[in-house]
DNA sequence: TATGAATGAGGCTTCATTCAT
DNA sequence: GATGAATGAAGCCTCATTCAT
């Protein structure tokens, strides 16, 4: 291992604050907890954190980083076959929970801040709803469909889904992709033809 | 006014209390705060709650009272024509969204609570879902659909957009229910026969 | 007695706070220092202060209040005979160490605190030096006195002397007034005869 | 430079220490500060002293020396005509104000700091009162002083003088000491015939 | 029905100091 | 001769809670 000591250590809290903020959120929280975890005083914490909130910002530039590639999801669905556009916009929501199920715990506590979570939330929403817009001219997307309210559901169910299905590794991002594809694509009803 | 001086002390704490749990969280709400917007001192809180988790109980119960009516939301949807089907759901979702939006505050406040969100969200969710599963049986929602995924979506995206739109008064549960129910029904893409 | 209970806890710590300011200085002394000795407990402090530094603060309020009755000190010696101007600078000496020495912690705490100290002198100061050239105008004064300086060495001395004399009870008021007042106004040396 | 590694780093902690002190007091002067400020780490600091207390009086043990000089100062204006007297004790002024505010630093330091400052400043009017006393066997300082207050009186003006307007460089030695002494020996007021 | 006054427990943060390398 | 990493002790402050009146 090539990590120093300090390194090592401010990792390890990193890591432990992150699974604690996440279950039982920012305020109920204790760094007396957190350096117990990571085995270490209330006095180390202070060598790596300027403060509880801090430590706190460090993570979300973490999640940050991460949520660059949100960018590229879903981006244009023009010139595919019918057929086509099903599958890539699964893939599409499949990327989605593999980007944000690769961090559940920062997902939850991200969208969960108060001071932060707005801004956060903001981020992603504004991104699904934008390439939804782009789609949506080109006659892919249902004129009647309101994007901001789609993308903040989208988001909103894959936020959930994540907590509720990821995190507990009840089902795969390929599972929650593909129902979540299906729900918001083709609807949950049967034979309802286009146009009732 | 038939309210006794003390009825009207608790009524009062217990409205602030919502507000300010729903504007800042349970933990970062002080009972000096509570009891400063309400005009009382800290002590006459505990005439009334034995504790600052007290409270928030007796609002819970308050939001369980509600709850009771979302049983009917959906019951079924059988020996309908699948255009009354599709009127019928729409109106299930204004509901979900009336029952939710009528008190954002408690909905956000309750499915927040670490200890107690789980709770709250599975019987919502658990009454939803039985629905689905029972309008499963009867041909009417899609095998694929797993229906406790739906149902957590669908729990989510209300949750969502109550505090989204209803609570800052930009949507009307009408808006939002046809929305939600176009989404979830008809999906969100054109043209796509069934069975792809 | 009349005053509240309240009230008399907040003197109490008001009073054993500016004992053990004046005695160990503003840093040395610790909040738990000053309820233990006040009988309280620390959150009790609270109360009635909004920090360490609050109750400081209100303490150098009483004192500028003081320090209003030292404007008039000196004001004018013009139109007295030698013999009037001697008894009446002594008895100006005597009032600014009455001044004072009636609240010798106040003082010797109000010139130590690093971020007030040069407020409060230069208040004092001031009105010294102003008094002092105006008394020069009148060639009262000699002309050769710088008067900031002639003023910055009586604010010294009192300090001085009522931290090393007037706390310990070694020595009066009229005493300390009359030495002083013979060291600045004849000098120490004998038989200097005007213009050597 | 003969000087080894170590005996620099161990000046510059002396010297940055005592700069520091001086600005911010002992107690709000913080190690970390110092050894920042030296471009050391904490660690290096004990290689060279036992404690925060071990540094501070280190730096007296070196004022201590200095005071040595102090000893002379003022000795015996016997057998020198009122004339001389006059410049004699103007030079002994300077020179107090010289070896004083050769380090105002230390000066400040030593004199502010709780436990230290009485034992130093004693140390001091004990040799200006003493020669003074001795003065005033020979007749040359007036009885009715009391040498004692006068003594602290006298470094009372020189302790302020140094931190007001040498530390400044507002004022040179000379200046300063030639209006001490004026005050002092001939006193402010003009045309006082001996006697009143 | 309410208040004024107080408290215990605990949280966050700082700082002088130590020790292995 | 110096550093990186860590710690123990203590300080300030907050907050839910209690109790006498």
């Amino acid at each position: 291992m090539s990590r120093t000591k300090g390194e090592e250590s401010k990792r390890k809290l990193l890591q432990v604050a992150e699974e604690l903020f996440a279950k039982k959120g920012y305020q109920s929280t204790k760094i007396s907890e957190i350096v117990a975890n990571a085995g270490l005083t209330q006095a180390a914490f202070y060598l790596y954190f300027k403060s509880k909130e801090d430590i706190f910002q460090q993570m979300l530039e973490d999640f940050d980083q991460q949520l660059i590639y949100l960018s590229d999801v879903g981006k244009k669905a023009v010139e595919l076959s019918p057929k086509d556009v099903k599958s890539y916009v699964t893939n599409m929501f499949i990327q989605l929970f593999t980007v944000l199920g690769k961090n559940p715990n920062l997902t939850k506590i991200a969208l969960q801040h108060a001071t932060d979570s707005d801004r956060i939330r903001k981020k992603i929403v504004e991104q699904i709803a934008n390439n939804m817009s782009n789609n949506q001219r080109f006659g892919i997307v249902k004129e009647e469909i309101d994007t901001w309210i789609a993308a903040e559901s989208i988001v909103a169910v894959t936020e959930r889904l994540v907590n509720r299905y990821l995190l507990t590794r009840e089902k795969t991002e390929e599972e929650l992709g593909e129902q979540v594809a299906q729900m918001f694509l083709s609807g949950i009803l049967n034979h309802l033809k286009s146009g009732d």
